[in-house]
Formats: structure tokens, C-alpha cells, sequence
DNA sequence: AAATACTTTGCAAGCGCTTACATTTTGCGA
DNA sequence: TCGCAAAATGTAAGCGCTTGCAAAGTATTT
């Protein structure tokens, strides 16, 4: 905070009004006269005076900060999401405090911790698949948590996602309608992951129910990036019978697929099929057929926004939501 | 914050000593007898206790936050910087608020006010060409800021960064010592971006310099997306004679050409060079030999929070750093 | 004109924490 | 055993804001 910066009281001097007047004209104008509201607003912007955010958090028992850990700011799979969901926020005047926890449960509880002490009023995480030691915290200290990216139908927890293994098996299935009998699957490391896991999960009982031989189909576990994704496809393509279509777990690593696949000279898709998952804009650009699981992130982002609000202010009130994904 | 947490008046009761023990035990451990520590220590896992945000804000003046504001969160060109801002703030027990701009100005004053308002001590702004009123804001208030991106030599303000017309420059005669005489610049919008403006100065001067007409050389300044950085390529490519090489103001619009370029049937670099600016990990992957300007963003983002919160902690003590670009 | 209801403003008590200062306890040399 | 400095702890005054309650001012009704 500030040495110098004009309080309550100096604007309250200023205005020639009570602490109390210069409080209400911010925090409900309409119980202020109209006369004195301007004279306030004045002397406010004359002082360059801003609500002192300690106090106000003090008094209101409420910071309006919310805090975001998602699993990684490196790449695109969750900015628009997010984006949306600060918009959301902003238009309430709500401020968004952002962890990444590099896919790590630890580092999760760690940023967790730290947005918490530093007074977020509720909290929106990324899937749901966390260590004991985090529930019990975030159950113990009663705060209000959210969870994106994935549905259960469990009352005791707030969802805004949809089903992962349905998805995974729809493109799964769609894949093989194709004529495609030669899979493979790259994909995201699941441990710890729900998301991945969920979508490989989804991917394999598409797979099995289709008569395909699941021992057959390769299926590498892989960190989301384009470097990790193009070793994955070396890998693949040395197998044989060769697959003619690899499902990523993510349109990174789908994207990192295909280039290395036509660095190496493979036409894609023609010698080979790739599809993706979540819809991120650079995939789009670089393969502009690439078949992927059109994942809805902003309005994801926008009715978490909502939910969670709901529920800090009115605990109980937030309510689960499952959106359904298109391919 | 939460209904039902435990104050250090429940702890002090617990342990059976005053809340100013209770502080202390907290704050600086060796000021209490190691038999006190202990159980009051105990008492606060036993209650769960966790220090109060706003109570601590109020009474310190300092809330550990501090704020970035940057121009979007769309791209991945901040991400890596920011991403190590981020790194040496935790730290140093220091929470980062983000806030993102969308490269207007307003929005972005918007943002500074918020970020202050939420109690942050201190700021990271992009670029340093921000309008009268912010800039009176921030002084008025006595915000330490650190402005990154950029570099001037100006002893009022804070800069960790480099100096984008020299690195503009550097590019535009390296594209000519290879040969190229028609050129094209793709800038981003100069109007409230220094950086972009800069850049585009420092291409012009080396390309005048380098006895090339300027007026031969289309420049063109346009939003950074992949979409329209295309639609400048389809511009460019209409003209004669026929550009051999585009620069480009940074790596975004630099993918978009290459990509654009590639699917109209164009081979690059053969038919027709592109380079880039800011390094980004994309275009390392879609163009493997792109030439682009390198800039050292995880070292950026460490330095800035090392210079920032020196300033926060002992104002004046801050320091300016110019980094180097290489190609 | 008096009685009533409403609107506008002020008063003052916290919210939970830190910290300067005062007080008590402890350790140790004489 | 006493005296005194140092260590440990307690006391209490804020930090800047909100808000229930009371008071003052205005409008409306009878």
C-alpha cells in the first residue's frame, strides 16, 4: 500500500461530510443525497482517492479477489477460458488472482494456500482429481470451490464442465466410422490428471465397444508439449502395422503431431490422421481440417464466473452445470 | 474470507497468552521463549488458524501483492516472461494479480486502478507509452512501477528491457545484407504501442539507411492474430513488384504470414522470406529456421520482480536494466 | 399547524492485526 | 541472597473502512 495515500477521512474533510457519507456515496449511492454526491465525487477525484483495500476487506469480511489455478499459463488450452472468466468477474468487480500449477498436485496445494492467504473469497480449479490433503483444506476453511473442465453429478462439489470420457469416446468412434482400424493415442500424462485420464478412459471403451482390439492400439502417455508430442510421434510412426489415425489428448499435442509428421515428410491427412481435443486457435490456423473436440471454454469461463459467485455470496446457491462438447 | 475463521484472539485464548505473542510467534519467531512457541504453535493447528489478509493489510500497509499488467493474454508472447515474473515473486512470498489490457489504453488504466485498488504494492506495466492521466495516477499515488519491454534511459522511471528500434533495426539490415530489395513491414498498431512503434522506426531508419526507398516499402499496421495477420499477407501479395521479404513486428503476425503464405502455395523462405520478432515457442515449431528477434523473457521477468520489489521495499532503490536482443 | 413518515446525515463501535511502550520474569554476577 | 540487565510477555492504540442506530432535516397528511 501507500504512505501518502488520501483515506476516508481526508475526502470526508475535504467534502465537508462525515466518514460515513463518503463510505455510503461509494458503496450505495442512492441512500445519498444528490447535491452531496457530487460534492463528494469531487473531492474524491481531487484527491486522487482510492478505497484503502485492507480496510475494506477488514470491515466487509470479504476481499471480492477470487483465485484461478489452472495447470499451465505455456500454452493456450485455458487462456480464453480464463479470459472469459475474468471478464465475468470485472463486470462485478471482482479481481482474479492466477496460480498455474505446472500439473503438479503440490504445487496445486501450494498455490491453493497462497491464494488463500491472501484473501481469496473462493476458488476455481481446474478438473477434480485432488490429493486428500487439499480436500480436507479446502473443506476445512469452508471455501468456495469450483471446478472446470470436467462434470461429476456428485451434490457435494460445483462442476462447469462436461464429461471427458464421453468426449473421448465420441471422437473415438467417430475416427473409426471413418474406416480407421490402425490407432494409436497420445495421450496427456493421466496421472493426477482427471481430465487426460477421463479422456483416454473414454477413448478406450469407444475402441474396445467397436471390436477393435485394444492390445493393438499403442497408447503413449506424454507431457502437453509440441517437443514431447513430436518424440511420441518418432515412436508411432516406427510401429508396424503403422496406424493410420493417432488420437491426441490435446490439440498441443495434436499440433505437435502433425508437424513433425510433415517435417518427416507424411502428409497429413492423407498418409495419416490426427485429431485433437479442446479447440485452440493456433490449431485451428495450422491445420485447418484438424478434427477435434470443440471444447466450450467461454462460456465455460463465463458460467463458472457466474456460479462461483453465487455461491461465495449465498453458500448452497451455486449450482453444477454440464456442457456438452461437439465435434 | 471466512465466516467462521479463528482470529488470534481464539488462538491467544487457546495458548493462553496474548494476541501480540501470538503475533510475534508469527512474525519474528525469536522475540518469544521457544516453550511459548511451541504451544502456541499447537494451538494453531489445533484451530486451524491462518493469518487474516485484510487485518494484516491494515495493519502493515503492505499486502504482498503485486500487479502486472499486460497487453493480452490471448498470445503466447508474455506468457514465458510473465510466467518467470511470477516465479521469483513466490519466492519472496509475493502474490502477482494479472490483469490483461487488450492493447488499449483505457482499458489499461482501468486495470492500474483496480490492481491499486486490490491492495497491490507495487506494478509491472508493458511498454512505457501510456496516456497523461495514468501516468499522473501512478505518481500521485507514488505507485512504484517497473515498465518492461522497453528501455529509455529516463532516471524517473524503471526499465527492465531492451531497445526495440535498435532490435528492429538489427533485423531490417540483416534481411537486406541477404540480398532482399522489395520489402514489406507488418507492424502491429503503433498507436499507443511503443513497442510496435518503436520497432517499425528502428526498420525504417536501417532500411532508409541501407539506401532503399522507403516509399517502395508498403508498411502495413495491424491487429496481432493469426487472421489478420493473413489478410495483410493477401494485401502484400497483391502488389508488384512482388515483396521478397516481410518483416514482421513480432512472431504472431509472423506465423500468420508464414501459414498464410504456405497454404496460398508460396514456399518460405523460398519464394519469399518472413521474420519475426519475440521468440515465441510456436513459431520455433511451425518455422524451424524463422529469424526472429530473441528476447530474453525469462530472464526479463526475473530481473523485473528482483528490481521491483527492491523498489517496493526501499523506494528509490530500483534500478534500470537494459537487456540485449540477439538474432 | 401539528403529527407522521420518510430521507439524509452523523456517531461510534467494531473488523483482525501489528507494534511502541510498559511491565513482568528470568538469568547471572557479586 | 540481592540487584540489575536482558529477555519475554502484555497493554493498548491505531491501521481505514462499514454499518447499526440515532439524530436532524423534509415532505406529506390530517
Amino acid at each position: 500500500m501507500n504512505g501518502n495515500a488520501p483515506t476516508l477521512d481526508d475526502v470526508a474533510r475535504a467534502a465537508g461530510v462525515s466518514a460515513a457519507t463518503i463510505s455510503r456515496c461509494i458503496n450505495s449511492p442512492d441512500r445519498v443525497a444528490e447535491s452531496t454526491q457530487r460534492r463528494v465525487q469531487n473531492a474524491i477525484d481531487r484527491l486522487g482517492y482510492t478505497p484503502n483495500f485492507g480496510g475494506r476487506a477488514l470491515a466487509t469480511r470479504r476481499t471480492n479477489i477470487v483465485g484461478a489455478v489452472i495447470p499451465s499459463m505455456a500454452n493456450a488450452i485455458f487462456a480464453e477460458g480464463i479470459q472469459a472468466f475474468q471478464e465475468e468477474l470485472s463486470r462485478e468487480k471482482v479481481t482474479l488472482l492466477i496460480g498455474s500449477s505446472n500439473y503438479d498436485p503440490d504445487y496445486e496445494f501450494e498455490q491453493i494456500q497462497t491464494l488463500i492467504s491472501h484473501g481469496a473469497d473462493g476458488l476455481l480449479l481446474v478438473g477434480s482429481n485432488r490429493p486428500e490433503r487439499t480436500q480436507r483444506f479446502l473443506h476445512a476453511r469452508r471455501i468456495p470451490t469450483l471446478n472446470v473442465w470436467c462434470f461429476q453429478p456428485d451434490p457435494d462439489q460445483l462442476f462447469v464442465g462436461f464429461d471427458n470420457s464421453r468426449a473421448g469416446a465420441d471422437i473415438a468412434r467417430l475416427v473409426i466410422e471413418y474406416g480407421h482400424q490402425n490407432l494409436a493415442i497420445v495421450s496427456g500424462i493421466c496421472e493426477g490428471n482427471d481430465r487426460a485420464a477421463d479422456r483416454l478412459a473414454g477413448m478406450k471403451q469407444a475402441i474396445g465397444a467397436e471390436g477393435i482390439d485394444l492390445e493393438q492400439v499403442t497408447v503413449l502417455q506424454t507431457k502437453y508439449s509440441f517437443e514431447h508430442a513430436a518424440r511420441a510421434f518418432d515412436t508411432i510412426i516406427a510401429q508396424s502395422p503403422r496406424p493410420t489415425a493417432i488420437l491426441a489428448g490435446n490439440d498441443v499435442l495434436a499440433v505437435g503431431l502433425i508437424e513433425r509428421a510433415r517435417s518427416l515428410g507424411f502428409s497429413v491427412p492423407g498418409d495419416l490422421s490426427v485429431t485433437g481435443f479442446d479447440d485452440i486457435s493456433v490449431a485451428q490456423f495450422v491445420e485447418p481440417g484438424l478434427t477435434t473436440v470443440r471444447v466450450p471454454q467461454v462460456q465455460m469461463g463465463q458460467r463458472a464466473a457466474e456460479e462461483l459467485l453465487a455461491e461465495i455470496r449465498h453458500p448452497g446457491s451455486g449450482k453444477s452445470v454440464e456442457m456438452l462438447t461437439h465435434i
